[in-house]
DNA sequence: ACATTAAGTGATT
DNA sequence: AATCACTTAATGT
């Protein structure tokens, strides 16, 4: 990457708070930036990840699937984040448990792998960010657990949609019913009526391809 | 105007 | 809460 273009100052700015000066231009060096389109897988269950995604802009939902190929919402990914699943891949080079997909227009910082082990025990500030995100997906990961095991589908629902909201930055959440059951692995006639009692309990109103959420 | 896709409904398990 | 079978409504061509 040329030292003083566009994509270095968009780096620093993103993540340049998150590493010591050394470290960030290391990483300017060696990485390279991948976009991705709505929508667009990033790995797949059984495969192999040959770097570490950041993100440096745009959202990554990681879903678990099962043998029909249908998925399960497990966490979204945001800006400055990395995917958790994937350090433990190249850490023991494993196969991936999870897919991870684009929601939307995507970009990507990628990490030769090699580097996470030098960089464990050269810098500070890189450890402390693989544990903090280590932490922050478990954390996610037990709320989801928490949600499927001990929330009533129309509680969870609505945890969804405040969820997508707050990750999307605004209360128009542009989805169709059978998108929300696809996430919530449920089915779309369930989350139609569901909808309609939040709708005339007045927490949101429902318009075609899209839930307009009444407040947070 | 017609086909396609999203959403609503009633009955059944 | 899920599934079936069907209707109605919105949208694209």
């Amino acid at each position: 990457m040329e030292p003083g273009s566009a994509e270095q100052i968009r780096i620093k700015e993103t993540i340049g708070y998150l590493f010591e000066d050394e470290l960030l231009k290391e990483i300017i060096q060696l990485s390279k930036i991948k976009h991705l389109e709505a929508e667009e897988t990033i790995i797949n269950i059984g495969e192999k990840i040959p770097f570490l995604p950041i993100i440096l802009s745009g959202t990554i939902k990681v879903v678990r699937e099962n043998d029909q190929g249908e998925d399960l919402l497990l966490y979204y990914i945001e800006s400055g984040d990395t995917c958790a699943m994937t350090m433990q891949c190249c850490v023991k080079s494993t196969l991936s448990e999870v897919k991870a997909l684009a929601m939307e227009s995507t970009d990507l910082l990628m990490i030769p792998l090699e580097k996470m082990e030098q960089w464990m025990s050269k810098y500070a500030s890189w450890r402390a960010y693989i544990l903090q995100s280590y932490h922050y997906r478990i954390q996610e990961l037990i709320e989801t657990i928490d949600a499927i095991a001990f929330m009533k589908l129309d509680e969870r629902l609505l945890k969804y949609l405040k969820d997508q909201a707050k990750l999307m930055g605004t209360l128009e959440i542009p989805v169709t019913h059978q998108q929300i059951a696809d996430d919530l692995n449920s089915s779309r006639v369930v989350i139609s009526r569901l909808l309609k009692q939040l709708e005339t309990k007045g927490d949101i109103k429902i318009t075609r391809n899209k839930i307009i959420l009444k407040n947070l």
